[in-house]
DNA sequence: ATGACTTCCTTAGGAAGA
């Protein structure tokens, strides 16, 4: 059976993890990235590299911050949006969406929100609004869809090894957490949470007090499907090795892998 | 606990991440 991988990874600087993004590229071999934290401006973008790796791509940069990237192999991704409807004032690229080898992929890096309360954790509840939103046409369009990124949300207390010192933060407050909820009640499927209903399943593991070294994760990028796309889920999983090299993003990559019709 | 660790932007230290 043909396999279509499709990952997301918060690469928490592209220029100072490029190393890690080719390594991880060349040997696991992804059909479709999403990407984000580029943390570099959109002329700072190392398509060069990318192309060199069989990878096509279209990105929406920015200079420090946030930054997301669609790369697809041995393709140009066909872009349909960058940033979301009614956000046309939002100066951060958190956004993008392609066709790509047959399915829409929305590229997302929600924003953090902390500290909460305060105007950041506004802005993050108001851009999940955003969200929300066109993610409902998205689901409707007829086409198959996934909505891949960085959502900074911890789903439940089952997506994170103890909450004890995470409690006031913006990743899982009730308000945060009911508008992933709100989210998936318009159908979609959280594929890793679906692959490993009773698992424990980590993401990303900060740099501070050896979380990595005590797998002490979150579970917060996530790929969500729509009925068009559910039934094709074949796999899912996190590469845990690029967490572990040198140099390493705090997040792994995330991926799924969907059945193609021949 | 205004912490810890890391990058960016720029070369000293603040902002941001989660």
């Amino acid at each position: 059976m043909n396999l279509l991988k499709i990952a997301t990874f918060n690469i928490n600087g592209i220029r100072a993890r490029l190393h890690i993004l080719l390594e991880w590229l060349e040997r696991e071999a992804p059909d479709v990235v999403c990407l984000q934290e580029l943390k570099a401006t959109d002329l700072a973008f190392p398509i060069g590299d990318i192309r060199d790796a069989g990878y096509g791509a279209i990105w929406q940069g920015q200079s420090s911050w946030n930054g997301v990237a669609i790369l697809a192999k041995g393709m140009d991704p066909l872009e349909i949006r960058r940033g979301l409807p009614g956000n046309e004032q939002d100066s951060h690229s958190r956004y993008l969406e392609a066709a790509v080898h047959g399915v829409i992929v929305g590229c997302l890096y929600l924003p953090n929100g902390n500290p909460q309360p305060g105007p950041k954790f506004d802005y993050k509840l108001a851009w999940f609004e955003k969200l929300i939103e066109h993610a409902a046409g998205l689901y409707d369009s007829g086409h198959p869809v996934v909505l891949a990124g960085d959502y900074n949300v911890i789903p439940t207390d089952e997506d994170i090894y103890n909450t004890r010192s995470w409690l006031k933060d913006a990743l899982l407050q009730p308000e945060s957490r009911e508008c992933f909820q709100r989210l998936l009640a318009q159908g979609w499927t959280d594929a890793l949470r679906a692959r490993y209903p009773d698992e424990r399943i980590y993401t990303f593991w900060d740099y501070f007090r050896k979380h990595w070294q005590t797998n002490s994760g979150l579970r917060i990028d996530h790929l969500l499907l729509n009925a068009k796309l559910a039934p094709r889920l074949k796999n899912a999983g996190v590469d845990r090795w690029p967490r572990d090299l040198p140099h390493a993003s705090d997040h792994a990559p995330t991926w799924i892998e969907l059945a193609i019709d021949e």
